[in-house]
DNA sequence: ACATATTCCTGGGGGC
DNA sequence: TGCCCCCAGGAATATG
Protein backbone atom coordinates (compact mmCIF):
# COMPACT_ATOMS: atom_id res chain seq x y z
CA UNK A 1 0.00 0.00 0.00
CA UNK A 2 1.89 3.16 -0.95
CA UNK A 3 1.81 5.25 1.83
CA UNK A 4 4.29 8.17 2.33
CA UNK A 5 7.56 6.38 2.35
CA UNK A 6 6.67 3.99 -0.40
CA UNK A 7 5.52 7.30 -2.87
CA UNK A 8 8.50 9.07 -1.72
CA UNK A 9 10.92 6.11 -2.58
CA UNK A 10 9.30 6.03 -5.76
CA UNK A 11 10.04 9.93 -6.69
CA UNK A 12 13.99 9.42 -5.09
CA UNK A 13 14.62 5.50 -7.56
CA UNK A 14 12.85 7.40 -10.40
CA UNK A 15 15.24 10.49 -10.10
CA UNK A 16 18.40 8.49 -9.19
CA UNK A 17 17.10 6.15 -12.52
CA UNK A 18 17.40 9.50 -14.54
CA UNK A 19 13.86 10.61 -15.57
CA UNK A 20 14.35 14.30 -15.40
CA UNK A 21 15.71 15.15 -18.49
CA UNK A 22 13.94 12.75 -20.89
CA UNK A 23 11.61 13.90 -23.39
CA UNK A 24 8.26 11.73 -23.55
CA UNK A 25 8.30 10.08 -27.63
CA UNK A 26 4.98 8.55 -26.91
CA UNK A 27 2.07 7.80 -25.02
CA UNK A 28 0.06 4.65 -24.96
CA UNK A 29 -2.92 4.30 -22.54
CA UNK A 30 -4.13 0.31 -22.48
CA UNK A 31 -7.41 0.92 -19.86
CA UNK A 32 -8.70 4.54 -20.00
CA UNK A 33 -9.92 4.23 -16.64
CA UNK A 34 -6.48 5.13 -15.87
CA UNK A 35 -6.29 8.49 -17.15
CA UNK A 36 -8.74 10.36 -14.81
CA UNK A 37 -8.43 13.80 -16.87
CA UNK A 38 -8.60 14.50 -19.67
CA UNK A 39 -9.77 12.21 -21.88
CA UNK A 40 -6.95 8.98 -22.43
CA UNK A 41 -6.74 10.84 -26.12
CA UNK A 42 -5.64 14.51 -24.62
CA UNK A 43 -4.02 12.77 -22.90
CA UNK A 44 -1.68 10.91 -24.97
CA UNK A 45 -1.67 14.20 -27.39
CA UNK A 46 -0.23 16.44 -24.77
CA UNK A 47 2.80 14.07 -23.11
CA UNK A 48 4.04 13.60 -26.33
CA UNK A 49 7.14 15.31 -27.36
CA UNK A 50 7.04 16.86 -23.95
CA UNK A 51 10.30 16.85 -21.72
CA UNK A 52 10.15 15.72 -17.81
CA UNK A 53 11.60 18.45 -16.05
CA UNK A 54 11.63 16.59 -12.19
CA UNK A 55 10.04 15.12 -10.07
CA UNK A 56 7.99 16.03 -6.91
CA UNK A 57 5.50 14.76 -4.32
CA UNK A 58 2.72 16.04 -2.30
CA UNK A 59 1.45 13.40 0.36
CA UNK A 60 1.06 10.02 -1.75
CA UNK A 61 0.80 12.01 -5.36
CA UNK A 62 3.71 11.90 -7.68
CA UNK A 63 3.74 15.24 -9.42
CA UNK A 64 6.13 14.74 -12.75
CA UNK A 65 6.85 17.99 -13.66
CA UNK A 66 7.06 19.07 -17.52
CA UNK A 67 7.81 21.43 -19.81
CA UNK A 68 5.51 24.30 -20.20
CA UNK A 69 4.92 24.00 -16.40
CA UNK A 70 2.30 21.18 -17.30
CA UNK A 71 2.20 18.60 -14.27
CA UNK A 72 1.38 14.88 -14.69
CA UNK A 73 -0.25 13.64 -11.14
CA UNK A 74 0.48 10.19 -10.19
CA UNK A 75 -2.17 8.26 -7.24
CA UNK A 76 -0.49 4.80 -6.87
CA UNK A 77 -3.77 3.88 -4.33
CA UNK A 78 -3.22 0.19 -3.31
CA UNK A 79 -1.60 -1.81 -5.93
CA UNK A 80 -0.01 0.70 -8.55
CA UNK A 81 2.98 0.87 -9.90
CA UNK A 82 5.29 2.93 -11.55
CA UNK A 83 8.30 2.35 -12.77
CA UNK A 84 11.60 2.82 -15.31
CA UNK A 85 11.65 -0.41 -17.53
CA UNK A 86 13.27 -1.38 -20.71
CA UNK A 87 11.34 -1.05 -23.19
CA UNK A 88 11.79 -5.07 -24.21
CA UNK A 89 10.74 -6.04 -21.00
CA UNK A 90 8.51 -8.61 -20.49
CA UNK A 91 5.02 -6.98 -20.39
CA UNK A 92 3.62 -7.90 -17.69
CA UNK A 93 -0.27 -7.91 -17.16
CA UNK A 94 -2.39 -5.16 -16.03
CA UNK A 95 -0.29 -2.19 -17.46
CA UNK A 96 -2.56 0.45 -18.38
CA UNK A 97 -0.02 3.12 -19.51
CA UNK A 98 3.24 3.26 -20.96
CA UNK A 99 4.97 6.29 -21.88
CA UNK A 100 7.83 5.48 -24.50
CA UNK A 101 11.53 7.62 -23.33
CA UNK A 102 13.73 9.94 -25.62
CA UNK A 103 16.41 7.21 -24.26
CA UNK A 104 14.71 4.15 -25.64
CA UNK A 105 13.20 3.23 -22.24
CA UNK A 106 10.15 2.86 -20.77
CA UNK A 107 8.11 4.46 -17.83
CA UNK A 108 4.93 1.96 -16.98
CA UNK A 109 2.61 2.08 -15.20
CA UNK A 110 0.90 -1.27 -13.68
CA UNK A 111 -2.21 -1.63 -11.37
CA UNK A 112 -4.35 -4.69 -10.52
CA UNK A 113 -7.08 -3.21 -8.97
CA UNK A 114 -7.49 -0.40 -11.44
CA UNK A 115 -8.09 2.05 -8.38
CA UNK A 116 -4.90 4.48 -9.13
CA UNK A 117 -4.06 6.61 -12.02
CA UNK A 118 -3.52 10.49 -13.91
CA UNK A 119 -3.95 13.71 -14.12
CA UNK A 120 -2.81 15.68 -16.51
CA UNK A 121 -2.41 19.28 -15.94
CA UNK A 122 -1.81 22.39 -17.43
CA UNK A 123 0.10 23.99 -14.59
CA UNK A 124 0.09 23.29 -10.98
CA UNK A 125 -2.97 25.61 -10.20
CA UNK A 126 -4.62 23.49 -12.61
CA UNK A 127 -8.47 23.34 -10.74
CA UNK A 128 -8.79 20.30 -12.68
CA UNK A 129 -6.13 18.80 -10.22
CA UNK A 130 -7.63 15.83 -8.37
CA UNK A 131 -9.95 17.59 -5.23
CA UNK A 132 -7.56 14.77 -3.05
CA UNK A 133 -4.20 17.38 -3.92
CA UNK A 134 -6.30 20.26 -3.51
CA UNK A 135 -7.51 19.90 0.29
CA UNK A 136 -4.32 17.77 0.87
CA UNK A 137 -3.39 18.80 4.60
CA UNK A 138 0.50 19.81 5.26
CA UNK A 139 3.46 16.89 4.97
CA UNK A 140 3.93 14.98 8.15
CA UNK A 141 7.53 16.57 8.52
CA UNK A 142 6.18 20.22 8.66
CA UNK A 143 3.05 18.77 11.27
CA UNK A 144 3.65 20.67 14.59
CA UNK A 145 1.36 20.06 17.79
CA UNK A 146 -0.20 22.64 17.29
CA UNK A 147 -1.32 21.68 14.10
CA UNK A 148 -2.78 18.66 15.83
CA UNK A 149 -4.91 20.53 18.47
CA UNK A 150 -6.22 22.59 15.81
CA UNK A 151 -7.32 19.06 13.72
CA UNK A 152 -8.53 17.67 17.53
CA UNK A 153 -10.79 21.16 17.77
CA UNK A 154 -12.38 20.44 14.47
CA UNK A 155 -13.08 16.59 14.85
CA UNK A 156 -13.13 16.62 18.54
CA UNK A 157 -15.39 12.94 18.41
CA UNK A 158 -13.31 11.33 15.41
CA UNK A 159 -11.26 8.54 16.21
CA UNK A 160 -7.57 9.79 16.10
CA UNK A 161 -7.37 7.10 13.76
CA UNK A 162 -9.83 8.45 11.56
CA UNK A 163 -7.76 12.03 11.94
CA UNK A 164 -4.58 10.53 11.27
CA UNK A 165 -6.09 8.34 8.24
CA UNK A 166 -7.85 11.81 6.99
CA UNK A 167 -5.06 13.81 4.18
CA UNK A 168 -6.73 17.03 5.10
CA UNK A 169 -5.38 16.50 8.40
CA UNK A 170 -2.25 15.27 7.64
CA UNK A 171 -0.88 14.19 4.52
CA UNK A 172 0.57 10.47 3.49
CA UNK A 173 -0.28 8.41 6.32
CA UNK A 174 -2.34 5.47 5.24
CA UNK A 175 -3.33 2.58 7.32
CA UNK A 176 0.16 1.09 7.92
CA UNK A 177 1.37 4.01 9.86
CA UNK A 178 -1.16 4.85 11.46
CA UNK A 179 -0.98 1.87 13.52
CA UNK A 180 2.96 1.83 13.60
CA UNK A 181 2.69 5.98 14.94
CA UNK A 182 -0.32 5.16 17.38
CA UNK A 183 1.50 1.72 18.71
CA UNK A 184 4.93 4.24 19.26
CA UNK A 185 2.64 7.07 20.87
CA UNK A 186 1.06 4.59 23.15
CA UNK A 187 -2.37 5.85 22.05
CA UNK A 188 -5.31 3.69 21.55
CA UNK A 189 -6.56 3.97 17.58
CA UNK A 190 -10.29 4.27 19.00
CA UNK A 191 -9.34 7.38 21.70
CA UNK A 192 -11.56 10.47 20.66
CA UNK A 193 -9.48 13.82 19.20
CA UNK A 194 -10.85 15.24 22.41
CA UNK A 195 -10.03 12.99 24.67
CA UNK A 196 -6.14 13.18 24.07
CA UNK A 197 -4.34 15.59 26.54
CA UNK A 198 -1.39 17.59 24.65
CA UNK A 199 1.09 15.36 25.71
CA UNK A 200 -0.43 12.53 23.91
CA UNK A 201 -0.69 14.60 20.89
CA UNK A 202 2.53 15.79 21.23
CA UNK A 203 4.13 11.85 21.11
CA UNK A 204 1.41 11.16 18.14
CA UNK A 205 3.10 14.08 16.02
CA UNK A 206 6.79 12.99 17.18
CA UNK A 207 5.96 9.38 16.31
CA UNK A 208 4.77 10.07 12.92
CA UNK A 209 7.58 11.51 12.06
CA UNK A 210 9.61 8.82 13.25
CA UNK A 211 7.99 5.90 11.81
CA UNK A 212 7.74 7.66 8.64
CA UNK A 213 11.61 8.97 8.55
CA UNK A 214 12.54 5.02 9.52
CA UNK A 215 10.21 3.68 6.91
CA UNK A 216 11.66 5.96 4.21
CA UNK A 217 15.50 4.78 5.49
CA UNK A 218 14.29 0.99 4.23
CA UNK A 219 12.78 2.27 1.13
CA UNK A 220 8.93 1.67 2.46
CA UNK A 221 6.88 -1.60 3.32
CA UNK A 222 6.29 -4.54 0.83
CA UNK A 223 4.05 -7.20 1.84
CA UNK A 224 3.09 -8.15 -1.82
CA UNK A 225 2.83 -5.24 -4.37
CA UNK A 226 4.90 -2.52 -3.83
CA UNK A 227 7.54 -1.44 -5.92
CA UNK A 228 9.84 1.46 -6.14
CA UNK A 229 10.99 3.44 -9.24
CA UNK A 230 12.90 0.79 -9.97
CA UNK A 231 11.22 -2.75 -9.70
CA UNK A 232 12.59 -3.35 -5.86
CA UNK A 233 10.25 -3.86 -2.83
CA UNK A 234 10.48 -2.10 0.31
CA UNK A 235 12.38 -3.61 3.47
CA UNK A 236 10.44 -1.90 6.60
CA UNK A 237 7.81 -4.58 6.47
CA UNK A 238 10.56 -6.67 8.73
CA UNK A 239 10.52 -3.67 11.26
CA UNK A 240 6.59 -3.39 11.98
CA UNK A 241 5.40 -3.38 15.40
CA UNK A 242 1.83 -3.83 15.50
CA UNK A 243 0.74 -3.98 11.48
CA UNK A 244 -0.36 -7.30 10.14
CA UNK A 245 0.67 -8.72 13.74
CA UNK A 246 -2.16 -9.92 15.20
CA UNK A 247 -1.49 -12.39 17.91
CA UNK A 248 2.26 -11.86 17.71
CA UNK A 249 3.82 -10.88 20.61
CA UNK A 250 4.17 -6.90 21.19
CA UNK A 251 7.63 -6.17 20.84
CA UNK A 252 7.86 -3.76 24.04
CA UNK A 253 5.85 -6.05 25.94
CA UNK A 254 4.93 -9.48 24.62
CA UNK A 255 1.12 -9.31 24.97
CA UNK A 256 -0.03 -10.63 21.70
CA UNK A 257 -1.60 -7.70 19.20
CA UNK A 258 -4.98 -7.34 18.96
CA UNK A 259 -7.02 -5.95 16.26
CA UNK A 260 -10.07 -4.54 15.60
CA UNK A 261 -11.70 -2.37 13.04
CA UNK A 262 -11.70 1.28 13.12
CA UNK A 263 -13.26 4.05 10.87
CA UNK A 264 -13.71 1.47 8.55
CA UNK A 265 -9.93 -0.49 8.31
CA UNK A 266 -8.13 -2.95 9.88
CA UNK A 267 -6.13 -1.63 13.18
CA UNK A 268 -3.69 -3.40 14.92
CA UNK A 269 -2.61 -2.12 18.24
CA UNK A 270 -1.35 -3.70 21.87
CA UNK A 271 -4.26 -3.86 24.30
CA UNK A 272 -1.68 -3.43 26.78
CA UNK A 273 0.64 -0.57 25.34
CA UNK A 274 -2.19 1.27 24.23
CA UNK A 275 -4.67 1.85 26.68
CA UNK A 276 -4.14 5.03 26.87
CA UNK A 277 -6.63 7.96 25.83
CA UNK A 278 -3.98 10.44 26.12
CA UNK A 279 -4.66 11.72 29.60
CA UNK A 280 -1.58 11.49 31.96
CA UNK A 281 -3.19 9.10 34.37
CA UNK A 282 -3.43 6.35 31.77
CA UNK A 283 -0.23 7.15 29.86
CA UNK A 284 1.26 6.52 33.75
CA UNK A 285 -0.86 3.62 34.26
CA UNK A 286 0.40 1.72 30.60
CA UNK A 287 4.15 1.64 31.22
CA UNK A 288 5.09 -1.54 31.46
CA UNK A 289 8.18 -4.09 30.93
CA UNK A 290 9.72 -1.48 28.71
CA UNK A 291 12.81 -4.17 27.99
CA UNK A 292 16.29 -2.59 26.27
CA UNK A 293 15.40 -0.95 23.55
CA UNK A 294 16.82 -1.91 20.08
CA UNK A 295 19.42 0.52 19.12
CA UNK A 296 17.87 2.89 16.95
CA UNK A 297 19.49 4.54 14.06
CA UNK A 298 17.52 6.25 11.54
CA UNK A 299 17.67 3.12 9.44
CA UNK A 300 16.98 -0.17 11.54
CA UNK A 301 15.36 -1.31 14.26
CA UNK A 302 15.36 -4.96 14.55
CA UNK A 303 14.41 -7.46 12.40
CA UNK A 304 12.13 -10.09 14.26
CA UNK A 305 9.37 -12.38 13.57
C1' DA B 1 -22.38 20.05 8.70
C1' DC B 2 -20.56 16.18 10.49
C1' DA B 3 -19.52 11.22 10.93
C1' DT B 4 -19.81 6.80 9.14
C1' DA B 5 -20.84 3.43 5.35
C1' DT B 6 -20.44 2.12 0.72
C1' DT B 7 -18.26 1.95 -3.64
C1' DC B 8 -14.67 0.88 -6.89
C1' DC B 9 -11.46 -3.46 -8.28
C1' DT B 10 -8.91 -7.97 -8.35
C1' DG B 11 -6.11 -11.67 -6.39
C1' DG B 12 -5.47 -14.40 -2.61
C1' DG B 13 -6.83 -17.07 1.18
C1' DG B 14 -10.10 -19.55 4.17
C1' DG B 15 -13.79 -22.68 4.59
C1' DC B 16 -16.18 -26.63 3.16
C1' DT C 1 -9.11 -30.37 -5.77
C1' DG C 2 -12.24 -26.85 -6.60
C1' DC C 3 -15.45 -23.42 -5.85
C1' DC C 4 -17.51 -19.76 -3.41
C1' DC C 5 -17.21 -15.99 -0.58
C1' DC C 6 -14.99 -12.54 1.69
C1' DC C 7 -11.23 -9.62 2.62
C1' DA C 8 -7.60 -6.02 1.71
C1' DG C 9 -7.94 -0.34 1.51
C1' DG C 10 -7.42 5.32 -0.62
C1' DA C 11 -10.32 8.43 -1.77
C1' DA C 12 -14.78 9.69 -3.86
C1' DT C 13 -19.49 9.37 -3.09
C1' DA C 14 -23.69 8.13 -0.55
C1' DT C 15 -26.24 7.78 3.60
C1' DG C 16 -27.46 8.50 8.33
Amino acid sequence: MPELPEVETVRRTLLEGGLAGRTIRRATVAHADAVRYPSADAFAAGLAGREITGVGRRGKYLLIGLADGMVLVAHLRMTGRLWLSDADAEALPHTHVVLDLDDGRQLRFRDVRRFGGFHLLADAGDSAAPQGLRELGPEPQDLTARDLASACRRHPKVSIKGLLLDQRAVAGLGNIYVDEALHRARVHPLSTCASLSAKARGAVVRAVQEVLAEALANRGTTFLDFRDGTGEPGAFQEFLRVYRREGLPCRTCGAPIAKLRVAGRGTHYCPTCQKGDGSPSSTARSRTTTRSRPARTSSASRPAR
